[in-house]
DNA sequence: AATAATTTTTAGCTTTGCCTAAAATAAAAA
DNA sequence: TTTTTATTTTAGGCAAAGCTAAAAATTATT
């Protein structure tokens, strides 16, 4: 596989963010990527020519098979990299994507490989995202939000969103890890605020926490 | 401590290998970086106005000490990457050197001093060399070359120099390892390479494969 | 000391990747 | 269906980093 710069890697992954296999607008990629459309305009035409997306003018670009792949790969060295960095160094869920962003970037197909065995072939990162496996097969995605389930539910929380610093310092605040399990105690009919259960006592949690967090029937 | 590009650091870490605290020639310096004497002309202007080196036209160009605190801080950082892909990833000693030289890039004091706690505070690298202290003290410089020492003498070995694949390729067919201890049973009249001795058995070294191999008395 | 050889610098060109401002196109409103 | 608004592209600049070829300075050799 060849070697592409920084920036044409996080291009990449910003469409594949954005738009999985289908397209997306100039504008919402330079949005993305913090660049003005015009400096987007002509990366997307590099891009083009080395086939890693199609550009259409004025309508949008959308990854090749081949972009696919390398966001694929770019996206398993991430949350390898973030499972790397919590689980061996002990850093804090929203402390390692920055971290992530930068060593993503290292080319190497035996890091990688190694990095896998080194953790364990994990199949999803702290954060409960699936880690796409070397031939770019992706694990399920899991869980539903809490607010999905119904009272008298027993649930497992196995993912939470990337909703941004102050969201991971609630879910500090109030003890909720992954892995933890629950009973659905009641849901109000107010304000969809959700009371959950366990051994140590019950607690409230919010219609917008309830959004960001998910779980299992356990 | 303001961030500088990949170019840069690769500037400094070359001029720290060169010359140390000592002024080094552009002619030198390109060599080691692979660019032609003009690229580096204006890579060490650059440098110069970021107060990273000083530069005499003509006559060469020099650390300051913040350039030199740079230097040591890279070279941290490159040592304990070292050190992670061999102790914890099993990659073997040559194959490192590329990979820390681009994890060597990566900004975070964090994730550095994390790094550190987690390989249990090593002072030295895979191949013996003392990775710099946060605070920019070196730990000591192990050892002397195997052919320094006299017959009889028992030793361990400490230091290999980083002296090409091939070099390190023969190591490992020898089964030679820092910590092995040996006893210098001859030293050859003809053409310096020395039989050493140990439990298994013993065997000669020739004497450039003696000149890059470090030892301490034990 | 004068000339020859080597090293270093300057000048000018290339690519990547970003910018602003103006022109072109597409989408929405009248 | 025009006209207005929003989006996208082109055109022209700038900085980092590299290059080649020519000029200048230094070092070495008669």
């Amino acid at each position: 596989m060849k070697t592409h710069t920084e920036s044409e890697e996080n291009y990449i992954k910003a469409l594949y963010h954005l738009g999985g296999e289908q397209p997306v607008s100039n504008g919402d990629l330079a949005q993305r990527i913090g660049a003005k459309g015009s400096s987007v305009t002509q990366a997307v035409k590099r891009l083009g020519q080395k086939d890693l997306v199609n550009v259409v003018p004025y309508k949008g670009v959308q990854l090749t098979p081949q972009g696919i792949r390398l966001a694929k790969s770019i996206l398993r060295k991430h949350r390898l990299w973030e499972t790397f960095l919590v689980d061996k160094l002990g850093f804090g869920w929203d402390e390692v994507h920055p971290l992530a962003e930068q060593l993503e970037h290292i080319q190497s197909e035996e890091l990688v490989d190694r990095m896998f065995q080194f953790l364990g072939s994990p199949k999803h990162d702290p954060h409960g995202d699936p880690i796409p496996e070397r031939d770019g097969q992706m694990p399920p995605v899991l869980g539903q939000p809490i607010g999905a389930f119904t009272s008298g539910a027993e649930i497992r929380i196995v993912r939470v969103e990337d909703a941004g610093t102050e969201f991971f310092d609630q879910l500090e605040t109030m003890n909720i890890n992954l892995g933890n399990t629950y009973e659905i105690r009641a849901i109000s009919a107010f304000d969809s605020s959700v009371e959950l259960g366990s051994s140590t006592g019950s607690f409230w949690l919010s219609q917008s926490m309830c959004a960001n967090i998910y779980a299992i029937q356990s």
